[in-house]
RNA sequence: GCCGGGUUGGUGGAACCGGUAUACACGGAGGUCUCAAACACCUCUGCCCGUGAGGGCAUGCGGGUUCGAAUCCCGCACCCGGCACCA
């Protein structure tokens, strides 16, 4: 080993030289960044305002390109994060070369969960903490030579920033939506049109009569944006109330692994539900991956069917939702929802006559079975119910409805299958066509009818089947009463005549049914933003006028919620403002004098403020409103024939498929009703980079070794001597494999790292990290350098003779290519095809100066240091970043003579090196002549010649 | 269970409309340069048979359509995401 320590010292003395090292990459790319930075290089004018210029470029077509932006962490940025922002710099690079002006910057999402725990434990205000981070993340970022418009960027908890979401907060607070004019409207008017009388008030006195109070219940009940009583995932372990996604499956907190129950808390809403139409319909609109469309179909989850009423008793009836309501003549009973409130209003004192036992669980009166079936439905958890899926539970309640159709008395059950929350709480039972009623009915002996006759051969006969038939490709049976039958009509036709003949009676209608549920808004903690709200002495909400905004979350001492006993159920939230008894309690004029009043001490979710970033990147100092509207129209304005427009690429991961994208939906929708934003859509083309990956190593017993002191030993791994198994995963902290990129800086630099992100593959998958391959990226750099300038003088070794016809051709192929691929997001070929073009002028003694050029524009939106140093030494003025992107001769872009493919039987027989534009004929001449055909064919009869000049021939004998 | 996406050399991947399968890169083998090594450069590198020319077989598996299939259709296996009693 001695002798190879002075032989490394050998090497350096050698190194004095102007060699494409790691030195020198960090020299180059630290001046260029300076100069970047001294020269504003990123800075895009707006058309109009603070942020206008002389430049001229805001009169160029424009492209706003975005990442969904970071929340900062602690531990910083490790080389899967950056994927994303790589390949967004590397397309607006590339749109700016090809003449646009493209708006490119990013913030921070900085409220939430994380800054909040470490500043519990510490003691530091989060604010200290997160600004801290955004300062690393920053240094980052421009270690990688992003190239950002740095006055656009911001951190949602920057006051400037949260006073507008808590701006547009009190736009969704007063509005409603106008069912009729499908559109969110302010709130004024629809006081107006209950005070004029042309809406009746809900309980029809005069809206002079109301209370205040009364009129605010009355509005809140229309409002975008409302307080009410919910169930909520409450958590006492961590003294708050959590969103579903921070809840595991076994229904315990993801950050401490409390136990989390349901609890019924007033909390603030969004009438998200309002907007379940337009939120599925204008998904066609947008260029989005047909994947997240399909889950934001699935979780709006929109159903057509019917609602059809079922009289029990005298005076009640259960109202039921079914998206089969053809099959009604086969509904043979019906279940309720163990909490529907209808259970306890009709539950007679005593079983009916014949009640079975199994009916009635053991119980001796219905009371007695539905509170005991209520009370365990209630203790299982979630988990439980899972597991317990496939067999169906439930307990009879006595009473007997009428199936409307056919006046038959069937009984009525409740059963934890059918759930509170979804349609009307209550269903039809139709066992013969629902696996569920099937299971169900079987383990209660209830009868089953065949109403859709099955096509699978196994008869009419239900109690001979294995499961129920759901096809809905087939006919009615069955299914005739006085007055309305549906014998013979397919199930499409047969939903159509029922849910006419529902209409008729006044038994029920046709109705859409959606999954979605209003969006839960308000948090127990201390950062995030609060509520621009007060409540007067009676309890009723008022919002703080826009000229009191921004309202500043206080300091405080204490940044915790209130912790309880973990397993204590019965305990209520109190939160971190609530304690601050000075803030919660003012004085405040409101328009009639001062008055006392209390402030909302929830804040807001951390999804708020990342609703709406996109459009204060576009006028970010703007003091007056969210956004110019003219600079908004610049920027996001619909396009042509559409009401959309928005973003013209977001680049983010999957995982915010539907939460973030549905909530920003949300909000842009909100704010194009009431006339704030001029497109419907925020953002038009979405791409989902994929995660990069890195090799994990466990040892016997399963646990991750660090990866960086693993070997590999034959076709094994091995870490201190131990063998280890290798698999992939996530990269982190607790797997041990974090790369983090200043290693990669260290040893090649930043171009090269931005050149290996992009080239290990198609943008939209995964793919492992490897960092003995990212090598592959740095020769390449280096070839190109050496290709430009000599690195024992350092001088520019290029020559002014024109290329020759060949490295022309392989130019001109390599810009059209390349321009093709980056505009379709497709680096690892554009890569490729840079690759090819720098191998061919490698080979090249003296490189001509047009082939030196053209490699160094076509490589400067990927590798955008070593562009602007060897731009610079070929002796142009000024930045790479403004030039334009060479444009390809069409007269180079084909070669000369392609090669043709002769296949005999699809058998590839021979090659010919054709024109062209060589004719079918001549082509099928020579291609019938060559040896190898000739040979192939051995003399046999030739049935048919298939020509596809000038690339291919195939010769079928007979 | 349902819905999406995937499976190509030792490895990451390419083949865009059904038309030369394996571009580009990593790794590997050999060579040139060097006292030597590193770097760099050059050649080879899907598998099998063959000294060679050449031939055969290969895109997860089994069928099909077609003059021709990695690509289209049917069935199956495995992997990765998402949802999950949604009536």
């Amino acid at each position: 080993m001695a002798w190879r320590m002075t032989t490394d010292g050998a090497s350096k003395t050698m190194s004095e030289t102007h060699r494409y090292d790691a030195a020198l990459a960090a020299d180059i790319e630290a001046r260029w960044q300076d100069y970047w930075e001294r020269h504003g290089t990123y800075e895009t004018p707006n058309p109009t305002g603070d942020l206008a210029d002389d430049s001229g470029r805001a009169a160029r077509p424009k492209k706003f390109i975005m990442d969904m932006f970071p929340y900062p962490s602690g531990a910083g940025l490790h080389v899967g994060h950056p994927l994303g922002y790589i390949a967004t710099d590397v397309y607006a690079r590339f749109q700016r070369m090809s003449g646009h002006n493209v708006l490119h910057t990013l913030g921070f999402d900085a409220f939430g969960l994380p800054a909040e725990q470490y500043a519990v434990q510490t003691g530091t205000h989060p604010r200290v903490s997160t600004e801290a981070n955004i300062r690393t993340y920053r240094t980052q970022l421009r270690r990688l030579g992003l190239g950002y418009d740095t006055r656009r960027s911001f951190a949602t908890i920057d006051p400037d920033y949260y006073r507008w979401t808590q701006w547009i907060f009190l736009r969704v607070f007063n509005a409603w939506y106008d069912e009729e004019a499908g559109l969110a409207r302010p709130i004024d008017e629809l006081v107006e049109l209950f005070a004029s009388g042309e809406r009746p008030t809900p309980d029809g006195r005069a809206w002079a009569e109301l209370s205040p109070a009364e009129r605010a219940d009355v509005l809140s009940a229309h409002r975008l944006a409302y307080a009410a009583d919910a169930p909520v995932n409450w958590c006492p372990g961590l003294g708050t109330v959590l969103a579903n996604e921070e809840v595991t499956a076994e229904g315990r907190s993801e950050r401490g692994n409390f136990p989390v129950f349901k609890a019924r808390l007033r909390q603030w809403n969004m009438r998200i539900t309002a907007y379940a139409d337009r939120l599925i319909d204008d998904l066609d609109t947008v260029d989005w991956p047909e994947a997240i469309k399909i889950q934001q179909r699935n979780w709006i989850g929109r159903s057509h069917g019917a609602r059809v009423d079922f009289p029990v008793a005298d005076d009640a009836s259960v109202t039921v939702f079914t998206t089969r309501q053809d099959t009604l003549f086969g509904a043979t009973y019906l279940v309720l929802a163990p909490e529907h409130p209808l259970v306890e209003e009709v539950v007679p004192a005593a079983w009916p006559e014949g009640t079975p036992g199994e009916w009635t669980g053991g119980h001796a009166t219905p009371a007695e079975a539905v509170a005991a079936y209520r009370k365990q439905a209630a203790a299982k958890s979630d988990v439980e119910r899972q597991a317990e899926a496939k067999e169906k539970t439930g307990v009879f309640t006595g009473v007997h409805a009428t199936n409307p159709v056919n006046g038959e008395r069937i009984p009525v059950f409740i059963a934890d299958y059918v759930l509170l929350g979804y349609g009307t709480g209550a269903i039809m039972a139709v066992p013969a066509h629902d696996s569920r009623d099937f299971a169900f009915a079987r383990a209660f002996g209830l009868p089953m009818r065949c109403v859709v006759e099955p096509t699978d051969g196994r008869g009419t006969d239900p109690a001979t089947w294995d499961g129920s038939f759901t096809s809905g490709e087939a006919h009615l049976i069955n299914s005739s009463a006085p007055g309305v039958s549906l014998d013979g009509l397919g199930v499409a036709e047969a939903k159509e005549r029922i849910n006419a003949w529902l209409g008729e009676r006044g038994a029920g209608e046709g109705t859409v049914t959606y999954r979605l549920r209003d969006w839960l808004f308000s948090r127990q903690r201390y950062w995030g933003e609060p509520f621009p709200i007060v409540y007067d002495e009676d309890g009723v909400a008022h919002a703080l006028p826009d000229t009191m905004l921004p309202l500043e979350l206080p300091e405080v001492d204490d940044y915790s919620p209130r912790t309880f006993d973990p397993e204590d159920a019965d305990t209520q939230p109190e939160t971190p403002l609530s304690r601050n008894h000075d803030w919660v309690h003012v004085e405040l004029d409101l328009g009639d004098g001062p008055r006392k009043y209390r402030r909302e001490t929830n804040t807001m979710p951390n999804w708020a403020g990342s609703c709406w970033y996109q459009l204060r990147y576009l006028d970010p100092f703007n003091d007056r409103a969210l956004v110019d509207p003219e600079i908004e129209r610049y920027w996001m304005g619909p396009r042509e024939g559409m009401s959309t427009g928005g973003v013209d690429l977001y680049v983010g991961g999957a995982e915010h498929a539907v939460l973030h994208l549905l909530y920003a939906r949300f909000w842009q929708k909100v704010l194009f009703d009431l006339g704030h934003v001029s497109s419907a859509e925020p953002y038009h083309k979405l791409f989902n980079q994929g995660m990069i990956q890195a090799y994990v190593y466990r040892d016997s017993r399963g646990f991750p070794v660090p990866a960086a002191e693993v070997e590999e030993v034959g076709d094994g791994w091995v870490h201190r001597g131990e063998p280890v198994r290798r698999e992939l995963g996530k990269i982190g902290k607790s797997l041990k494999n974090v790369v983090s990129p200043d290693e990669v800086f260290a040893s090649y630099g930043a171009d090269t790292l931005r050149l290996y992100e992009m080239a290990m593959g198609p943008l939209d998958v995964s793919r492992p990290w490897e960092t003995r391959a990212v090598v592959g990226q740095f020769r390449l750099l280096q070839r190109l350098w050496r290709n430009v300038l000599d690195e024992t003088t350092g001088e520019v070794s290029v020559v002014d003779d024109a290329p020759d016809d060949a490295t022309l051709r392989a130019m001109h192929k390599a810009i059209h290519g390349v321009a093709q691929d980056l505009e379709q997001l497709r680096f690892n070929t554009a890569i490729a095809k840079i690759t090819e073009l720098n191998n061919h002028v490698t080979k090249i003694d003296r490189v001509p100066r047009a082939a030196a050029e053209t490699l160094v524009r076509l490589i400067a939106p990927l590798a955008p240091h070593i562009a602007e140093e060897l731009w610079s030494r070929l002796g142009h003025e000024g930045s790479v970043v403004h030039t334009s992107f060479p444009v390809a001769d069409p007269a180079y872009v084909t070669d000369e003579t392609v090669t043709c493919v002769v296949q005999v039987k699809g058998k590839v027989r021979a090659r010919l090196d054709v024109a062209p534009d060589i004719s079918d004929t001549e082509l099928e001449e020579l291609a019938l002549a060559a040896p190898g055909v000739v040979e192939a064919l051995g003399g046999a009869a030739i049935r048919k010649v298939i020509v596809r000049a000038p690339k291919l021939v195939n010769v079928v004998p007979g």
